[in-house]
DNA sequence: AAGTCGGGGTC
DNA sequence: GACCCAGACTT
């Protein structure tokens, strides 16, 4: 039997049963492959649910309201995945009848669908030959065939897109990209693969000579910046005693765009009460102020993949009289970032 | 080619 | 703490 006619095997008779499996609506896999961009199967299940259920056609999706969209995906991350998703759905319900793209070409055009998955749509849905290289494929194949190319420079994309390419099992490329996936995530594994019971087992390049540690091979290493978050959550009241605060959506670039968060001031190091009392004095006119606590004794720090957000809430209590003021009843609408939707879990308001 | 974009699981 | 996850986009 050839790589791929044991890896088709293997699949058939090990595949986990997932929602989007069995299906080849063009839509629900393009919905289930953007939620599992960088994202493990656990993580990413409940939010397909949601998404289904929430916009059952593309022409749901595409009709919705952003806030809404990115309300549904809060907490899975990289949000510019949900953004790009609302952009793509209308770009298929207004240019193409809401027809969704047929084939690998068309795919690719679409606002979020890269290379990757553009060949996972067009494979799974339409029998299409592209594969799919994506990380579980990367570590498959760089073991299997023992190749030390970094997988995260040109010449490794380019070299393992072709390699997949060449292997790729000729008449079912639909369950055999799901299954060189399946095979990545179930039994070649990054830690501990379970080597002693693999169908490759006895042509494995990276086994025989002792490479399964070291493959894949990656280059270079993301640098953590450390920035200093002080968010500054006003709470005022009205005669009926009404709890009112502030939230403001974050536009242009960086982290959370167009999510919702409380007034940030960020410093270059860590500060106290009194440097934020200027601070508030001065740049956010919240005249009526009387006084100001801590939240949090000591900073939370909220590790992003690059960033560790050393933050401290601050909670602004007076009688404020701002314009873009929500009732506290009202915050749970709001797509936020897991920062403040901790601090929202924890604050009594 | 390198940097940016989240949050959570695993070892 | 380091690494990874059904990657894509921007600079």
């Amino acid at each position: 039997m050839s790589f791929s006619d044991k890896i088709l095997k293997w699949y058939q008779e090990n595949k986990r049963d997932l929602p989007w499996r069995g299906i080849r609506d063009p839509y629900k896999i393009w919905l289930s492959e953007i939620i599992l961009q960088q994202t493990r199967v656990a993580q990413g299940t409940p939010y397909y649910f949601k998404f289904i259920e929430a916009f059952p056609t593309i022409n749901d999706l595409a009709n919705a309201k952003e806030e809404q969209i990115l309300k549904l995906w809060q907490g899975l991350g990289y949000y510019s995945r949900a953004r790009n998703l609302h952009t793509a759905a209308k770009m298929v319900v207004n240019e193409n009848d809401g027809i969704f793209p047929g084939t690998y070409k068309e795919l690719l055009k679409l606002k979020g669908v890269g290379d990757y998955t553009a060949s996972a749509i067009s494979s799974i849905c339409f029998n299409e030959r592209q594969a799919v290289v994506d990380g579980n494929v990367y570590r498959v194949l760089s073991r299997y065939f023992g190749i030390d190319i970094p997988i995260n420079t040109t010449k490794g994309i380019k070299y393992f897109k072709n390699l997949a390419q060449e292997v790729l099992h000729s008449n079912n490329t639909s369950d055999y990209n799901q299954g060189i996936m399946e095979f990545g995530a179930i039994q070649c594994t990054p830690k501990n693969p379970n080597c002693e019971k693999c169908p490759l087992s006895n042509s494995c390049v990276a086994l025989e000579k002792d490479k399964i540690k070291t493959l894949p091979v990656k280059v270079g290493k993301t640098k953590v910046r450390t920035r200093y978050f002080n968010y500054l959550v006003p709470i005022t009241r009205n005669l009926e005693n009404d709890k009112f605060t502030q939230l403001r959506q974050r536009k242009g670039k960086g982290i959370w765009q167009n999510l919702w968060e409380f007034p940030l001031w960020e410093s270059e190091k860590e500060i106290d009460a009194i440097e934020v009392e200027k601070v508030v004095l001065k740049k956010f006119k919240l005249d009526g102020l009387s006084e100001i606590t801590l939240h949090n004794e000591n900073p939370i720090v909220h590790k992003l993949s690059h960033q560790h957000l050393h933050t401290k809430f601050w909670i602004i209590e007076g009688d404020f009289k701002f314009k873009k003021c929500i009732k506290t009843l009202d915050l749970i609408n709001y797509p936020v970032p897991v920062l403040i939707a901790d601090f929202m879990k924890t604050f009594k308001f």
